[in-house]
DNA sequence: TGCTTGATTAACT
DNA sequence: GTTAATCAAGCAC
């Protein structure tokens, strides 16, 4: 098994697999990229998922192809991603919380405006590396943004963070040793 | 056509 | 700990 075929699993499996793995974002003002240090999961079959309820055309993403964006606005005024998993035509994904810098720094800090908490929220990760609705659906082995697999760092598991409801799930991943340096 | 809801963040007290 | 900012999409009428 190849590291992309990971992520033909279900979403609580796949989001502890992806930490450790690297989010690049090729544009026209540089490189920026991070390691994954935090996921969520989000499962058909889990109330607090936006695919909970069936395909619609804000989610539709989700029941795509394994390895595709989903990227939706949060609040008004964020954006989120989330790492589409498991087979078409069953709505799941894993959403990207957090990421430790690891290039384009200086570029993270004129998009944030700020030179802390480049990478340490879900509308914050995808702020620092410009990612957004054009981005949604996009193919992540592809460029300009893109994942390169490496080996799963160590995590812990907790409850998920923000949602009404299946708070109960301990579906949150935090990779251990980078968790600080967010 | 109008109402409700967020998988958030940052700046308050 | 509390709250404002802000808007697309779903869904009820």
């Amino acid at each position: 098994m190849n590291a992309w075929d990971i992520l033909e699993q279900d979403a609580p499996l796949v989001a502890p697999l992806l930490l450790g793995w690297q989010l690049v974002h090729d544009t026209a003002e540089g490189r920026t990229a991070g390691i994954i240090i935090e996921t969520e999961a989000y499962h058909q079959d889990d109330p607090a998922s936006h695919s909970f309820n069936g395909v619609n055309n804000r989610n539709a993403p989700m029941f795509g192809p394994a390895g595709h964006a989903y990227v939706y606005r949060s609040y008004g005024m964020h954006w989120c991603m989330n790492v589409v998993t498991g087979n078409s035509g069953f709505g799941q994904g894993v959403l990207i919380r957090a990421l430790f810098p690891t290039e384009g720094i200086p570029l993270m800090e004129k998009r944030r405006g700020r030179r802390d908490h480049l990478c340490s929220g879900p509308g914050k990760l995808t702020q620092a590396m410009d990612i957004s609705h054009i981005h949604n659906g996009h193919d992540l082995r592809e460029p300009p943004l893109f994942l390169i697999p490496y080996p799963s760092l160590g995590y812990t598991a907790t409850p998920r963070i923000g949602i009404a409801k299946a708070k109960e799930k301990p579906w949150r991943f935090v990779a251990q040793e980078t968790r600080i340096l967010a």
